[in-house]
DNA sequence: AGCACGCCGACT
DNA sequence: GTCGGCGTGCTC
């Protein structure tokens, strides 16, 4: 059962406090707590979640701590009520109090990320189960003997799960009930279907998986640990880790998985149903509200054993944690960049340490930062050298587009159309990446030359030629195409500048007639199913040549596949990101993962203007170890992450005179030590976003320093007006 | 995050 | 005169 307390000798110690007057955390943007009366006669714990007045309404809040000086009596309010709820666990508390620490946002907006949003304070409704009686339907239709055998085989099920379970509507069982054949039941919320497995005899694993396995299996029970495990694309990572995920839910603990994208929970979730024959629950944006209230409350009671989610999943209220798992732990997407900024790896790392629980990394291309903390023996390492079965690794292919220029409105190289109509004549598919969205990045007038962009932010617009429409990528504005440019009037004067996957599309259809073409995007396909639907498609060999942004890098399994073209492999590298070559890298490998990873070798071509580019080379020759080195090297010399320590504060607001001003007198207070080094202002990557104007500030310490009690001081002593917003970002991931 | 309070411009 | 815009500051 769940854990509804506090430890005894914490709660006799502040028992007496805590029976009149404590502390009280509130899921609001501030950083010191409220002290509130407790009535007498009500149980309070560390962690109880309560209802309080707070100005003229009630919030929800949190009992943080005993009271220490008591306020005069006419301030001090009295609790409202306490929640049928158990309460916050004392290592999520601390996870909040060090989220809070190190990213310096107030207590409060970390307990948010907590509170907020669809959560389930008093317990959960009671379900109908249907269970059969003795009494026969008739007529006793083929679809009412489905029913009825599949309840007597498991008594008590919910209407949803009887339905599809019995292949009917739910008429039939409504109709069932009315005649009295199933009778029904108010049943509480029971556990998941954990208990349930079955230890198959089915599952192989290839020697290297047993090995890796055992390795992790090994890490768990014994307290925190961090293992990496490293195993390129197709070797089998999932089938490693769910051994130990088997082994955590066998000693009754929960499990916490985090994947990078929701996309990419479906096929997980396929994949975790065949081998326990149950489904974990989902946790992320495209979650519905009362699915999602359930689930909170399921997890906070004990009664979910495995969740799977995107990066907020990292702050349920887990009763008795087990085994973390972070999936493609080098994505970005674990970044959070709004609100509380914070990055979801490290701070699932954080958990399993608070929690005293194993955590594991999984990635092909593990990232700069998880593969120092190996060097460093922090992390563990299990590693899956191959491939499995007999797929082997692609082909990777730089072509020099320099000694091979396309000509104007072309993009695809002579080289990869000869490549691309073999494959189609051998019945194989085909994938062109290009990580750009909609026809065209850039539409201009070729009269006056005047560019089309967006009014909130400094950005181009988009053309997305298949809705007609223009489009900012950065704060979803959109218009229609003008006719007449808004610069120079002149009339249908506009050109589009350089290619994205619908143009790529365009010049495909020309080029190869009669194959069957598809885009595949974040914004052509927007739900799961849709990607589902595509995925199945494609492996269905209704596809013969597929265009796509970085979605289709991700963890899709294309057993056809087998010729990639990258169209500009040298995309990602401009601009000021410290960890640019790193994820090209990381992108490109996933990309080329894709290709032969049945029993058909696969082949990647990559158009390169700078072929002898160490990320090419390494790409080329297959030698991902070396070129990490490299790349450590040279955060080594310079002092960046993980070797020294960056934040940024990004001051940004509406006036951008103001904005400029104080972003100038954070320059002038800037902290003069020698070893700290400041940067800025500047205007930011975006300067206009969303109509707020930002300037960017980065500051950069030595590793041994404590870069948060600096920037505490540099905030506390500069004045900034209510109307300019500043936020740190805390090891920021992009440089300028 | 809300909500009130207060200070300015615009209108029945 | 008062209605309402938003900038400012507080909530135990």
């Amino acid at each position: 059962m769940a854990d509804f307390g506090a430890s005894a000798s914490a709660l006799e110690l502040n028992m007496k406090a805590l029976t009149t007057q404590v502390k009280v955390l509130i899921p609001l943007p501030i950083s010191s707590t409220y002290d509130y009366g407790v009535p007498p006669g009500l149980q309070i714990l560390y962690g109880s979640i309560v209802r309080v007045p707070l100005g003229n309404r009630t919030v929800n809040g949190v009992v943080w701590a005993p009271s220490s000086k008591p306020l005069p009596k006419k301030s001090l309010k009295f609790i409202i009520e306490k929640y049928e709820c158990p309460p916050l666990s004392n290592e999520l508390r601390q996870l909040v109090r060090w989220v809070s620490d190190y990213t310096l946002s107030s207590l409060g907006s970390v307990l948010q990320m907590i509170m907020r949003g669809p959560i389930s304070l008093n317990p959960l409704p009671l379900k109908t189960g249907y269970q059969v009686s003795n009494v026969l339907p008739n007529p006793l239709t083929p679809a009412r003997q489905r029913v009825l055998k599949v309840l007597r085989e498991t008594p008590l099920l919910e209407l949803a799960e009887l339905s599809r379970r019995a292949e009917t509507s739910t008429a039939v069982i409504k109709r069932l009930v009315a005649a009295g054949a199933i009778l029904t039941q108010k049943i509480p919320e029971g556990p998941d279907g954990t208990s349930a497995i079955q230890e198959s005899s089915q599952i192989f694993l290839s020697d290297q998986q047993t090995v890796a396995a055992e390795q992790i299996k090994a890490t768990l029970g014994q307290g925190f640990s961090a293992t990496l495990l490293d195993g390129v694309t197709g070797s089998g990572k999932t089938e490693v880790y769910f051994e130990a995920i088997a082994q955590t839910l066998a000693s009754k603990l929960q499990v916490l998985v985090l994947v990078p994208e929701i996309a990419l929970t479906a096929q997980w979730l396929e994949r975790f149903e065949r081998r326990f024959s149950f489904r974990p629950i989902e946790w992320h944006s495209g979650v519905s509200k009362r699915i999602k209230q359930r689930a909170w409350r399921n997890v906070i009671d004990g009664r979910t054993s495995i969740v799977v989610g995107a990066r907020s999943a990292l702050f349920l209220p887990f009763s008795k944690l087990g085994l973390i798992v972070v999936d493609e732990e080098h994505d970005s997407s674990f970044k959070q960049t709004d609100g509380v900024i914070y990055n979801a790896r490290d701070t699932a790392v954080v958990r399993a340490s608070i929690a005293n629980i194993p955590i594991v990394l999984s990635s092909a291309t593990p990232s700069l930062e998880t593969t120092v903390n190996v060097e460093r023996h922090r992390y563990g390492l299990a590693r899956l050298p191959a491939r499995h079965g007999s797929a082997v690794l692609p082909v990777i292919e730089a072509i020099d587009m320099r000694t091979t220029p396309l000509k104007r409105g072309q993009w695809i190289s002579d080289d990869l159309v000869n490549r691309l109509v073999k494959t189609f004549e051998a019945s194989e598919q085909g994938l062109l990446f290009l990580n750009r969205r909609g026809y065209a990045p850039l539409t201009l007038c070729r009269a006056c030359g005047h560019r089309l962009e967006c009014p909130n932010c400094s950005t181009w617009l988009v053309e997305h030629r298949l809705e007609s429409q223009l489009r900012c990528h950065y704060c979803g504005y959109s218009s229609d195409l003008p006719t007449n440019c808004s610069s120079c009037c002149a009339e249908d004067s506009f050109a589009a500048c350089g290619p994205g996957v619908e143009r790529l599309a365009e010049e495909a259809t020309k080029l190869f007639g009669g194959a069957k073409i598809d885009i595949m995007a974040s914004d052509t396909m927007n739900s799961p199913q849709a990607a589902h639907k595509l995925v199945e498609r494609m492996t269905e060999r209704k596809i013969d040549l597929l265009i796509g942004t970085q979605i289709v890098a991700k963890g899709h399994h294309f057993p056809y596949l087998t010729t990639i073209g990258v169209i500009d492999a040298d995309l990602g590298l401009s601009g000021g990101d410290l960890r640019a070559a790193e994820r090209t890298y990381q992108l490109l490998h996933q990309v080329a993962g894709r290709a032969g990873r049945a029993e058909k070798p696969g082949h990647v071509v990559m158009q390169t203007y700078m072929p002898e580019h160490p990320i090419m080379k390494a790409l080329a020759s297959g030698d991902r170890d070396n070129f990490m080195q490299r790349e450590t090297e040279s955060r080594r010399v310079q002092n960046m992450p993980p070797f020294g320590r960056l934040a940024a504060l990004i001051v940004s607001g509406s006036s951008e005179v103001r904005v400029t001003e104080t972003a100038q007198r954070f320059a002038t207070n800037a902290p003069r030590e020698k070893n700290i080094k400041i940067f800025g202002p500047a205007p930011a990557p975006l300067a206009l976003l969303r109509g707020k104007h930002r300037h960017r500030l980065l500051i950069k310490t030595p590793r041994d320093v404590n870069i948060q009690a600096i920037l505490r001081l540099w905030l506390e002593n500069v004045r900034v007006p209510s109307t300019v917003k500043v936020r740190v970002d805390v090891d920021p991931y992009s440089f300028l």
